[in-house]
DNA sequence: CGGCTGACCCCAA
DNA sequence: TTTGGGGCCAGCC
């Protein structure tokens, strides 16, 4: 699978998850594990980081619910107009926490 | 080709 | 609760 595919893949699955609901970086890798083979929440960090300015980025936040530092009022902000159940930090995971196999 | 970095995650103290 | 360590892998220098 070349750098393309899988960035393609990644960004694929992104804009696939519906307003109002997240993913963790985590899930978004172990959701790319099953098509790619191969995949890491840092990876999918360091693809969002660099390619994911195309993608709804803010629908993907760290396990905890916590958002992208240095991005969370952008994150924030996006989430908030969407809907998305924002708890003290970040959002609520375990209400807004999204599958691949919810949505296919 | 080698080394460092990073929008992460998990476990232990 | 915060810190520190290890693992992970593509991208950039």
């Amino acid at each position: 699978m070349t750098p393309d595919e899988y960035v393609e893949a990644v960004l694929d699955l992104v804009e696939r998850i519906p307003e109002g609901r997240v993913m963790s970086y985590g899930a978004v890798a172990d959701a790319l594990a099953e098509r790619s083979g191969r995949a890491s929440a840092r990876l999918v960090g360091n693809i969002m980081a660099r390619h994911g300015g195309s993608v709804p980025w803010h629908r993907v936040v760290t396990s905890a619910g916590r958002l992208p530092p240095g991005h969370e009022r952008e994150a924030r902000a996006r989430l908030r107009a969407e809907g998305a159940p924002l708890r003290g930090e970040g959002v609520d995971i375990g209400a807004a926490g999204w599958s691949p196999d919810e949505g296919m």
